[in-house]
RNA sequence: GCCCCUAUCGUCUAUCGGCUAGGACACCAGAUUCUCAAUCUGGGAAGCCGGGUUCGAUUCCCGGUGGGGGCGCCA
């Protein structure tokens, strides 16, 4: 193991950031590719906050993503406790050093009432050597030099996210910060902190942001600024993470589809961007049609089963037809969220008719009747009920009657679906059965409500 | 107001000074197909502007402009 220790510092607010999981992200495969450790800590300050809830958000964020930490909530690690709240002993202590050394002093604030304590800010400008942006020197602005020190503990005696990052950080022995780059131009004041605090500061690395599509701020209220509605949606985690990790860094080649082991491998900080990217919709999408497509059986049947169950269509069903109709619907659906639209109709006899489909199908041809009680007749006399004994026999068929095989294929696929669209229409007949086959053709005048 | 970061097709990006500027998404056209997809082929589409450095700049430097961030007893 390396000596590289990186982490992720998220505030509990009940809400897992896109760009926090990005970040998230990018700590982790850091810490996978230097063979480095990975931490989790969380930032609750606030007091008055549901936390419990708060951070099991991030913490099934973070799993869903396939990222694990080291250290941290759930896990421990020689560093904790991992919760800052769980710390305030730790805080005091550094603040009582910057007290007893002069860098930090006690301050009565008239006009707002109460006493803070300060820091003793350099009024020097400070060059934060930055491993994706490089030196970055920054003096203090027009503000900063009316009134260079800071505050780091509040008048009810709380300090503040400067403090206590950085005493965290330290304590928790950090050797690269990967963060937003939102926090670049604070990191000046996180330096002077560490030097004040005698220690060596760590290396750091700003990334760039994630912007709407429209280059605006992705704020809380956006659109798609957090995880769980991808989750909600029926993403899979592999394609947001794929995405995601596109996102500002690039492997610097052309591919694009990235297993985690391949991430992990490649990543590394000089190939991070640095300008900020747009969160574009449509290739997320694209990634995660490649991954509904592509994605193992079993895995597709794991993550698609809690959507089938939620929409109660699994109840009483045998867990291998669940896993053979999920077999011939994978690359159908789009996201996960659609399967139970795609596969009604396996699971109930009451399945909904898609009224548009029947009247194509059968509203100009009422041939189409017919054919369909004929094919009822052919498939009654097939005994090898597979897909490709039901190509042939419909064929067959189709070819003795003088009709295109679509002349069947359609209505049939109505019949049994009350859908024009669906999965390979044999591979479909297969599963459902013969039974249930032979009786939707010979109900489907009444079922689809026609006549 | 001040400070910092940034700038290649609509979007994500490749290019370590030689470019007929490559790939992907999206878009358009065609092929294929039992539906929907998928797939295949082809097409249009970019170096923000102005100076410099150089034999040569998308690549380096400066300025402008655009975009983003920061300057809290928020994190």
């Amino acid at each position: 193991m390396s000596s590289v220790r990186v982490r992720f510092a998220p505030s509990p607010t009940g809400f897992l950031h896109i760009g926090g999981a990005r970040t998230a992200l990018f700590n982790f495969l850091y810490a996978r590719h230097t063979g480095g450790t990975f931490v989790l800590r969380i930032e609750d300050t606030d007091q008055d906050r549901h936390v419990e809830e708060a951070v099991q958000v991030i913490t099934d964020g973070l799993r869903w993503l396939g990222l694990d930490w080291d250290e941290g909530p759930d896990r421990g690690g020689p560093h904790g406790p991992y919760f800052q709240s769980q710390r305030k002993d730790i805080h005091r202590r550094y603040v009582q050093r910057l007290l007893d050394s002069k860098a930090a002093y006690e301050f009565e604030d008239k006009e707002r009432g109460g006493t803070v304590i300060k820091f003793r800010m350099t009024r020097e400008p400070v060059t934060v050597p930055d491993l994706i942006c490089g030196n970055v020197t920054r003096p203090l602005n027009d503000t900063e030099m009316r009134d260079p020190d800071f505050v780091i503990v509040r008048s009810d005696g709380a300090p503040v996210f400067h403090l206590v990052n950085v005493v965290d950080d330290i304590e928790m022995r950090i050797t690269h910060i990967i963060r937003g780059e939102d926090h670049l131009s604070n990191t000046p004041k996180h330096i002077a902190l560490y030097r004040a605090l005698g220690a060596e500061p760590p290396k750091f690395a700003h990334i760039p942001l994630i912007l709407n599509a429209d280059g605006s701020k992705m704020s809380k209220s956006d659109k798609g600024a957090a995880l769980h509605e991808y989750i909600n949606a029926g993403y899979a985690p592999e394609a947001v993470r794929n995405f995601l990790c596109l996102l500002g860094w690039s492997p610097k080649s052309d591919v694009e589809i990235l297993s985690l082991d391949q991430m992990v491998e490649r990543f590394d900080l000089p190939q991070v961007q640095r300008h900020n990217a747009r969160f574009d919709q449509d290739k997320l999408h694209w990634m995660q049609g490649q991954y509904m497509m592509k994605l193992p059986p079993e895995r597709f049947v794991e993550l698609g089963r809690p959507f089938l169950a939620k929409a109660g269509l699994l109840e009483g069903q045998p867990e291998d037809y669940v896993r053979r109709v999920l077999a011939i619907v994978q690359g159908k659906p789009k996201l996960f969220s659609e399967l139970p639209e795609w596969t009604v109709f396996f699971f109930r006899e009451d399945f909904p008719t898609d009224a548009e489909a029947v009247a194509k199908t059968f509203g100009g041809q009422p041939q189409a009747w017919d054919l369909l009680e004929k094919l009822r007749g052919c498939f009654a006399r097939v005994s090898d009920w597979t897909h490709t004994a039901l190509d042939a026999a419909l064929r067959d068929l189709a070819k003795s009657l003088g009709v295109k095989p679509a002349a069947l294929i359609h209505p049939c696929r109505v019949a049994v679906s009350g859908k024009a669209i669906g999965p390979s229409l044999f591979h479909m007949l297969e599963v459902l059965g013969k039974n249930r086959v032979l009786q939707r053709l010979a109900a489907a005048r009444e079922h689809l409500q026609f006549d």
